[in-house]
DNA sequence: GGCAACATGTAACTTGTTACATGATTCC
DNA sequence: GGAATCATGTAACAAGTTACATGTTGCC
């Protein structure tokens, strides 16, 4: 269960809302694990639980209460804990390498065009992460916490390269053969 | 829900047992779509439910008899409009990447343990893809069905290449980092 | 006045994982 | 005689998805 500790992670920066975390899995962790709102209230209500975040509503006049999450000293020793444990092969689940795989069996006309989909798809989360680089890493002096997400944010730039790439070959390649 | 479909399309190559099924996954397609035993099992009860396979107990003397699924002409149209309709994105969950966004907190030393054992295992892969297209694929004269699996086939292998040179790059830039 | 975004959640369902269960055959 | 492999599954649980529910604020 490594959304418990994505979640735990995040919180080591600031204390969050559910709803925080959820705009906060978005724009960054979530490049590495993904998750909905649904799985991290759920999540959120279980760490509470083994006491790894300590959470208190704030009232607020006319919005809605929030409900702030801040990591416990239990939840910090958790994280390191888990950050020295195996980890597994990231799960392989593509549908569309699917469809490459049965390539005789499928409509080769709708294939390309979901191709050409997935290329767009990969050209902007390139855009995003450049654009996240050069706003808030690119020319500055940067601690180790940063250079730590400057590193991932590069794998992920050098991915969204590499697929592009990738699926562009496939293309050209399914042209060869004549679909 | 695809991997009814990836069963489906197993199938279509020809009528296999759940255990030949799991085989075959583990060898070929599961590289793009893993499934475990016990997923195969269960999805191929809804697939006879839903009268896309036809499954028919073969008894063997001494050995425990066989139950062996044969794709209906059902099952092979339900595969063709599967393959016309939009896939999604294929979903992002790697612990390793998780951890290297975190990677103040995280304890370093057992991380580049943990990069250099995924190294390894793309390294294998890596290897077994490329068994794989040397003794199958190559110098060979190819129909539309094997040409598609090629394809897919050496996507992979340049996508563990890549994993294998950017997880390198990582090591590199955590010892520029100091870590 | 209506719609998007803020903010929080529950319920039902599907998928995926782990562990257990059974019994035969083949190889050492 | 014991271990590995063949062959088939069930049960319990964890994780992920989809749909629903509720009420507010701010913008056009």
């Amino acid at each position: 269960m490594a959304l418990a500790e994505a979640i735990l992670v995040c919180l080591t920066e600031r204390p969050m809302s559910g709803y925080d975390l959820a705009k906060y899995f978005d724009a960054s962790i979530g490049f590495f694990w993904r998750a909905s709102h649904q799985q991290i209230y759920r999540e959120l209500g279980r760490l509470r639980e083994r006491e790894l975040v300590d959470s208190q509503e704030i009232s607020q006049s006319g919005k809605p209460n929030r409900i702030v999450h801040t990591i416990t000293d239990k939840g910090r020793t958790a994280v390191t804990g888990w950050s020295a444990k195996p980890v597994r092969m990231p799960s392989v689940k593509d549908e569309l390498l699917v469809k490459l795989y049965a390539l005789e069996t499928v409509d080769t006309k709708a294939m390309r065009e979901q191709i050409s989909v997935r290329l767009e798809q990969h050209q902007s989360k390139l855009s995003e992460f450049r654009r996240i680089k050069s706003r808030f890493y690119d020319g500055k002096d940067l601690n180790l916490n940063q250079k730590g997400k400057l590193i991932a944010l590069e794998l992920g730039i050098d991915q969204e390269l590499f697929r592009i790439a990738g699926w562009e070959t496939v293309l050209k390649k399914m042209t060869d053969a004549g679909v």
